[in-house]
Parts: C-alpha cells; sequence; structure tokens
RNA sequence: GCCGCGGUGCUGGAAUUGGUAGACAGGCGAGACUUAAAAUCUCGUGUCCUUCGGGACGUGAGGGUUCGAUUCCCUCCCGCGGCACCA
C-alpha cells in the first residue's frame, strides 16, 4: 500500500499550486480560444464538503482540466452562495454574527476544495454576503423596479409557521415548507414580487437556442406551463358586469351550464352579506394549500345568488362559489361544462346542475355517468356555427366567432407565477426602497419624480415586455405610490449591526426592529420616512453570479465616486469575451427554479442594454450531474447516519483515490450508491498504476513495439472522446484494460510513451500524475503540459477481429490483419476452410452473404 | 392523470451510427506467498446441457421490422424523478 505517503505528495503540491497561483483564467487572451466551465457554487455549510459537492465539483474538474492542457483558455471559478438560513438559524441560537459563520465556514470550504485539487481560478472568488458583490444584486433589483417588473402587492401568501417566513410557490413542496416540512398556511403580506410572467414565452423561445439536456429542457418547458385558449365574457344578470374566464375548450361554450369562481375573486367582496357564502369562503381561504389539495376528491362550493347569461346560447346560468377554482391561474373564474370536463361533471352530479352535451361522441356515451373529452374524435351539435365540426376544428372556428361577435378573443394561460421576493428575515440582501408616507397620501409614484421622468425619457420601454406603471395601470400606480428607489450611487445598503437574529413572527423581518436603521428620510419630499425591512430571497444573490466571475475584478475595486455606469455597462468588453457559459454543471434540484430565474434576469439584462448583444441566453449547455446516495442505498443524512464525508475519505485512501473513485463509480448523471469496496479496488488501480510506471522511468525503452503504440494510441483516442461526453467511468475503464494488458504483455515504453500516459491520468489524479510526472523528470506541471494526440499512423495495421456469423448468429471469429479484414473475397475464403463454420454452410445454400468491412461477415443459409 | 428518464449477471455498470451482449470494477470461489491473518499475486465466475470439440437459451413481458435488435417500431408491466383540482 502506498501507506501515507500520499499525504506528503498531496502536501507538496498543493504548496507549489498555491506558490505558482493556482489556474488563472487569463482576460482577452487571443491566443487560446475561451472555454467557460461553470459548476454550481456551494452554500456554505457548517457541516464542510459533502460528497455530493466533491461528485459534481470533480466532474467539473476534470473536464476543465484536460480542456486547459488541451490549449483553452478555461474560466473556472468557485465563489459562496453564502446568505441563508441555516447560517441565520445558527446566529440565532448562538449570538454569533451570521458574518462571522460564514467567513469560518468558507475558509474551511476553500481549504477542502484547494485539498481536493479542483482547478479554480482563486483570484476571481465571489461570496454573494460581500456588500461589494451585493452592492449588484441590489443594482438589478432597482432596474426590476424602475422598469415596472417590481409591484408591491398585498396578497395571499404560502406562510411557513415553523420559519415564521413567507415563501414562493417555487419553496412550496406538495402543500409543505420546501425547508422544514410543515405544512404550508395562507397570509396576506405586503410583498414585492417579479412580474417573471412577462417573460414566459421569451423563457420558452429562448430555451430552443441552447443544447440543454432534453430532461432540463422538459422541466422548464412543463414549470412554464402555457396552454393557449380564448378569454371569454359573461355579462353578469341584472348588474353592469362581466365575468371574464379563460378556456382551452371555447368549443364547448354553448355547453357551459354554469360558472364558477375562487373564494378570492372580487365579486365575492361584492355579495359576502349572505351568511352561507361568508361561512363557505372564510373557511376556504384559511384552508392550506395542503387541505385544499387533499380534499381533491370531494368538491364543495356554493351558490353565489347571482346568474351569467351565456353569450351564446342567452340562457341564464348561475354562479357558483369553490375552491376547486383557484384565484392565481387564468381570470379565477371558469366556465363549467360538465358534459365534456370531468371536474365540471363531479361538480354537477354534487349539486344537481344540468349537463348539456354538444359534442356527439362516435361511440354510445352516458353523459350522466361520464364527461366527455376527447378533442380528436366527434362532432360538435347544439353549437349553432360550429355544428358539425371536430371539436379541434371548432376551436379555431369559435375564436373567430367570439371575436366578431366582441365577446372574447384568442388567448393564452401559464402555470408559472410571479416571483413573490420578499423574505421576513435577516440574512439576505437588504432591498434598497423607501417608503414616505406623505407621498403615499398624495399618491405620488417615483414616476412622477423628475428623477422617474428622465427616466422615462431616457430609456423608453424598449420592448412590450416592459410594463412601466404609470402608462395606464392604475393598481401598480397605487401600490407603489410613496416607494422610492434608492440612488445607485448610494448602494449597496448593507445590512445593520443587530443584536437578535429572530424572526419578528409577525410577519416582519428583524430588520424593522432596528429603528435607527429603518428611519430614514423621504428621496422625493425629505419628510420621515422608511426603508423596506424584508430582503431578498436566496435566489436573488445567484441570478447572475455567473456575470461576476469576469466581472470580479472590477467589483472589488469598483467605486461609484470614480465611476459613472454600472458594472457590466462599463466593463463590456469582459462579458463579451467570456459569455456565454459554455458548460454549466448543475444538480436536477436546480433545473426549474435557480435555472429559469438566472434565465430570466440575465434576459431582463439583456433588454436594458447591459449585456452583450450577440448572447440572448447566459449558458450553452446545460449538465445535469448525478446524485451519490449512502452505503445504504438511501440519500445521505445525519439522522440515517449514512453520510460519507470526503475529507474522512481522503484521509485513508488519499484525494486520488476519491476523486478517480467517484468518477468511476458510474456515468456523470446517474444516481449511485457508495461502495467502499469498489473505492478500494482504485486505491489498487493507482498503486498498480504508480508502480508499474516507477519501474518504466527507471528502465526506459527506446521505443515500444507496434502493437503496443497502437494499444497506447487507441487509449489516447478512447479517454479524449469519453472526457469530452462526460463519460469519466468508460475512460477510466480503458485506463484498467490498458494497464492489465501492458502487464500480461510485458510492454515497455519509452519514455515519450510515458509521459503520453502521464497525462491521461493527470485530469483524474492529479496529485499522482504531477508526481510520476516529477519523477520522469520534465519541466513545470503536467497540468499544464498539452493533451496528448492521437498518432494515427500507429492504428493503420492494427489486428482487426472480425466476428463470423451464420444467419445472424456467432460461430467464429478471425484473427486478421486490417489490410485482410477488410478484403471480403479473402475473408469468405478463409472462413470457408474453417472447420468451425464450413459445418453450417455444407447443409444448404448460401443466399445471401453480408459483409462490414474489417468487422463480420454473414452468411444467410436457408 | 400528465411530462421526463430508466429496466442488462450476485452488485455498480459497459456495448459511438442496428454488427462478437456482459468491457471495467466489486463480490464470491479456488490456488500461491505466510507459523497465521491482512495485504499482494494467479486462475475461475450469465443460465442450462456436454462425448470438453462444443451446443441451446439469455438484455422487464409480448409482438413486429431486419441477414442481424440491449439499440428501431407497436402494446403492456414495473421502477425513479418532476408537475398536478392549471380550466
Amino acid at each position: 500500500m502506498a501507506g501515507k505517503k500520499f499525504r506528503q505528495i498531496e502536501k507538496k503540491w498543493q504548496e507549489r499550486w498555491e506558490k505558482a497561483g493556482w489556474y488563472p483564467a487569463v482576460d482577452f487572451d487571443k491566443k487560446r480560444k475561451k472555454l467557460y466551465v461553470l459548476v454550481e457554487f456551494p452554500y456554505p455549510s457548517g457541516s464542510g464538503l459533502h460528497a455530493g459537492h466533491a461528485f459534481s465539483m470533480t466532474g467539473a474538474d476534470v473536464y476543465a482540466r484536460k480542456k486547459r492542457m488541451e490549449g483553452y483558455n478555461v474560466l473556472f471559478p468557485m465563489g459562496w452562495d453564502a446568505f441563508g438560513l441555516p447560517t441565520e438559524n445558527y446566529a440565532i441560537k448562538t449570538g454569533i454574527h451570521p458574518a462571522k459563520v460564514t467567513a469560518q465556514n468558507t475558509a474551511t470550504f476553500r481549504q477542502q476544495m484547494k485539498r481536493m485539487a479542483f482547478s479554480f481560478d482563486w483570484r476571481r472568488e465571489i461570496n454573494t454576503t460581500d456588500p461589494k458583490y451585493y452592492r449588484w444584486t441590489q443594482w438589478v433589483f432597482l432596474q426590476l423596479f424602475k422598469y415596472g417588473l417590481a409591484y408591491k402587492k398585498k396578497m395571499p401568501i404560502n406562510w411557513c409557521p415553523s420559519c415564521k417566513i413567507g415563501l414562493a410557490n417555487e419553496e412550496v413542496v406538495n402543500g409543505r415548507c420546501e425547508r422544514c416540512g410543515t405544512p404550508v398556511e395562507r397570509r396576506e403580506l405586503d410583498q414585492w414580487v417579479v412580474s417573471i410572467t412577462r417573460y414566459a414565452d421569451r423563457l420558452l423561445a429562448g430555451l430552443e437556442t441552447t443544447d440543454f439536456v432534453a430532461k432540463v429542457k422538459a422541466a422548464q418547458i412543463n414549470w412554464i406551463g402555457k396552454s393557449e385558449g380564448a378569454k371569454i365574457r359573461f355579462p353578469i344578470a341584472d348588474r353592469e358586469d362581466f365575468l371574464e374566464v379563460f378556456t382551452t375548450r371555447p368549443d364547448t361554450l354553448w355547453g357551459a351550464t354554469f360558472m364558477v369562481i375562487a373564494p378570492e375573486h372580487p365579486l365575492v367582496e361584492k355579495i359576502r352579506k349572505i351568511k352561507e357564502i361568508e361561512a363557505y369562503v372564510k373557511q376556504a381561504r384559511q384552508k392550506s394549500d395542503l387541505e385544499r389539495t387533499d380534499l381533491a376528491r370531494e368538491k364543495t362550493g356554493v351558490f353565489s345568488g347571482f346568474y351569467a347569461i351565456n353569450p351564446a346560447t342567452g340562457k341564464k346560468i348561475p354562479i357558483w362559489i369553490s375552491d376547486f377554482v383557484l384565484a392565481s391561474y387564468g381570470t379565477g373564474a371558469i366556465m363549467a361544462v360538465p358534459a365534456h370536463d370531468e371536474r365540471d361533471h363531479a361538480f354537477a352530479k354534487k349539486y344537481g346542475l344540468p349537463i348539456i352535451p354538444v359534442i356527439q361522441p362516435r361511440q354510445k356515451w352516458d353523459f350522466a355517468k361520464a364527461a366527455y373529452t376527447d378533442v380528436e374524435h366527434g362532432q360538435m351539435i347544439n353549437s349553432g356555427p360550429l355544428n358539425g365540426l371536430k371539436p379541434n376544428v371548432a376551436i379555431k372556428k369559435a375564436i373567430a366567432w367570439l371575436e366578431k361577435k366582441g365577446i372574447g378573443e384568442k388567448a393564452v394561460s401559464y402555470h408559472l407565477r410571479d416571483w413573490i421576493f420578499s423574505r421576513q428575515h435577516y440574512w439576505g440582501e437588504p432591498i434598497p426602497m423607501v417608503y414616505c408616507p406623505a407621498c403615499a397620501e398624495k399618491g405620488i409614484s417615483w414616476w412622477e419624480t423628475q428623477e422617474g421622468k428622465a427616466f422615462l425619457e431616457k430609456f423608453q420601454a424598449p420592448s412590450s415586455k416592459f410594463r412601466i406603471p404609470n402608462s395606464n395601470d392604475q393598481d401598480s400606480k397605487q401600490s407603489l405610490a410613496g416607494w422610492f428607489p434608492m440612488a445607485e450611487k448610494d448602494l449597496p445598503l448593507k445590512l445593520p449591526q443587530v443584536e437578535r437574529y429572530e424572526p419578528t413572527g409577525t410577519g416582519e423581518s428583524p430588520l424593522a426592529a432596528i429603528k435607527g436603521w429603518v428611519a430614514t428620510r423621504c428621496l422625493n419630499c425629505g419628510q420621515p420616512a422608511r426603508r423596506e425591512t424584508d430582503t431578498m430571497p436566496n435566489w436573488a444573490g445567484s441570478d447572475w453570479y455567473y456575470l461576476a466571475y469576469p466581472l470580479a475584478k472590477a467589483i472589488s475595486e469598483y467605486d461609484p465616486r470614480q465611476e459613472e455606469k454600472d458594472i457590466f455597462s462599463a466593463h463590456r468588453d469582459l462579458l463579451e469575451y467570456w459569455l456565454p457559459v459554455d458548460v454549466y454543471i448543475g444538480g436536477d434540484e436546480h433545473n426549474t427554479l435557480h435555472l429559469l430565474y438566472s434565465r430570466f434576469i440575465y434576459q431582463f439584462l439583456w433588454d436594458i442594454g447591459v449585456m452583450p448583444r450577440r448572447y440572448p441566453e447566459p449558458y450553452q449547455r446545460r449538465i445535469s450531474h448525478g446524485v451519490i446516495l449512502g452505503p445504504d442505498g438511501r440519500r445521505m443524512s445525519k439522522s440515517r447516519g449514512n453520510v460519507i464525508i470526503p475529507d474522512k475519505v481522503a484521509d485513508k485512501y488519499g484525494v486520488d483515490a476519491l476523486r478517480t473513485y467517484l468518477m468511476f463509480m458510474g456515468p456523470f448523471t446517474a444516481t449511485m450508491a457508495w461502495n467502499e469496496n469498489g473505492l478500494r479496488g482504485i486505491a489498487r488501480f493507482l498503486d498498480r498504476w504508480q508502480d508499474y510506471f516507477l519501474r518504466q522511468i527507471k528502465h526506459p525503452a527506446s521505443d515500444s513495439q507496434p502493437e503496443a503504440k497502437a494499444a497506447l494510441n487507441r487509449l489516447v483516442a478512447k479517454v479524449g472522446a469519453d472526457i469530452d461526453r462526460f463519460a469519466y467511468n468508460t475512460a477510466l475503464a480503458a485506463m484498467m484494460e490498458f494497464l492489465n494488458a501492458s502487464l500480461a504483455e510485458k510492454w515497455r515504453w519509452s519514455r515519450k510513451d510515458i509521459s503520453v500516459l502521464i497525462r491521461l491520468l493527470a485530469p483524474f489524479a492529479p496529485y499522482l500524475a504531477e508526481e510520476l510526472w516529477e519523477k520522469l523528470g520534465e519541466e513545470g506541471s503536467v497540468h499544464w503540459a498539452p493533451w496528448p494526440k492521437v498518432e494515427r499512423r500507429y492504428l493503420q495495421n492494427e489486428m482487426k477481429t472480425v466476428a463470423v456469423q451464420v444467419n445472424g448468429k456467432l460461430r467464429a471469429t478471425l484473427e486478421l490483419t486490417a489490410e485482410e479484414a477488410k478484403d471480403q473475397e479473402k475473408v469468405v475464403a478463409l472462413v470457408k476452410k474453417d472447420p468451425r463454420v464450413a459445418k453450417y454452410l455444407a447443409s444448404g445454400q448460401s443466399k445471401k452473404t453480408i459483409f462490414v468491412p474489417g468487422k463480420i461477415v454473414n452468411f444467410v443459409v436457408r
């Protein structure tokens, strides 16, 4: 065994790499092609680097190292996504400032990553909790505000009674808090909300230009959930009012026999006096999402007392209230067509509402029993102008009819919701907004101030994606009256020192308790005003972090007194050089949220003109890595006691063995269980590799045999191609196979060949490779040595194994030279002499011979 | 229910465009070395039959296309992940 020798070796090379400055990427290098390799940055938790980090980062590192050796100018950076609840909770428990905890944790992570030999460019390290960094997170928010994409709204939010925090829809999993699992309740809070829905179509369209794997694209498309249909206005009987609905089936309008509105629908406010309705609405609104979905089978509802007019049939139809209709989707109201929708059918049956078929199915159908929902088959009936059409044809006709009559039009709806951007916590970016009650009283919004007017003039909305609130949106204007953005030159708005970090539990953030920080002057009128005390969600810091690495130096040196422009505009040339991210490696858990949010923010920045025009998307390729499970095949967790700690493994087997094992376990995208025996196998392989080449180095051959040369070059081709497609497991298998063959055949290698073989191992086992490189007497680091090239001439005259089949069944194999193996006549002649095959050919007559040069010959015999 | 991914020995997995199924590793068995154990090394290891030459079967199930299917097509079953009263 290599014993504990690897510790000294690791220490020795770490010191040298540190001295050499690790692996800097060079801005504007024109000689080499740039390659931006990004792996998701971690949340620096107190427990240090875990097996998942070690796995994904080693995978990224192998790729980065190989590409660097190939001559690319590789940007492979690392940083810390350090705002977050665990640190805040730790601060609550211990009273230690989160910044201090973060500094300790990042120091541990950095040291562990250096030990793991990840070839990051440490000069570009970033930290989302650094005020120099979050100045720009705040800046981005101010742009969202100024361009009308951030608004303030009192809305029912998901409230976690345990964390005492408002959650985004994205953080609610099956009606439970993503973090602690507590069932989520509803609560009304004044929230900052970002209009990501305005970008729904852009986010969909942009996917087409990227090379994301199918899985990731599907997840994003699914999450956005676009559906096309129509909006239809139903007059309310005896009132000067309309009820607007969204439907994907306008063809079934003639069959709409009642309507249903959500308990939160505005119309409900006008009719709450009736006791029964009051009671129903009250209990429905209190229900958590979990309860609402749990009750999915049994629908409940109450008649509102109002009627609408079906604009197609002119009939009076009742309006019901039920919580199966969601306020947050479509218009919060639906037209119910019980004959052709399962939910409507169930509701109609329960409350005895009429079911009128408007599609005649081909087969016999009992409409009292079930709804008929097929769009492909059947014929429209009872539907005036649509009669006789197939439903999917009728949809288009119905929309045209609605538009002609002026009672509806084509419309699109999304599952994607606007993004709740407020958190009631301390350890996050402060939202740099000031609220002035006096200005709010007068209804003054920022866009009416001198500054705001100047902004609007300068930045005429570049496209319709922007909703500038003071155009004609009264609601937004109202909600934003009195809110003023901080001056950009005054950023960052730093977090104040606090005694206690507990959330207040009233829905306010701990910042609200710091009177001296909250109190300020109105930026418009100078009257006493107060700061926003909510902070930003975790996603805010990671939305643009891939832009921060190219700009890292500029960010740390930025001086608002010297610089007029924002950091992105001021250093456009850096972004031009490095963008887009060529390969983005991350986990499946971020395929919807983080990926969608960061694409959205990028598109927004692109739209306002601060990103390079050439790159409308931030990430070219997305690779989602797999998961390492515990030895018991289950997710690692402290409570199960199945956690593997990379540092401990490295202590026992060395970093090289750990890295190489992680890459050998299986495909980079797979979910695999940890197996210490497998790790021992890898340690054995590395020991054998080391022993073998130390011997070879001592007694190098002047040249190697042709077969050996062929094997070597085959290996170079295989390893190179496999690393490019992230098939690290097969690259390593090929190296093992090669070593086995080398030993069995007693091949001997020249110094040049040995150097090739050390380089092939370098991305996987950086320490061992470096050590062998030195022993070989090479100058400099193996990690900056050129990646070996395949020498084709050695592959020309290889022996080929040709499979001989009769009727597709393997009967023999032949060892032939490449030349012979290509010659059909020769191969057939040889085969016919072979007794193993001849007996099959003798019995019947040969109908046909299939020949694949160098590979296979197949005799078809009757 | 919808969307996506997958199902190959005892286990993790391999098989670039349809062309020798089970590479490589682990585990297990036998042997060598050793006073012994560990470590290391060598050989064997899909199932069944065998006159030891070889033969039959075999990639979730059934069918199809093909000279040839783990790979392509159809139907079904199972597992994993995501979404879900989404109008």
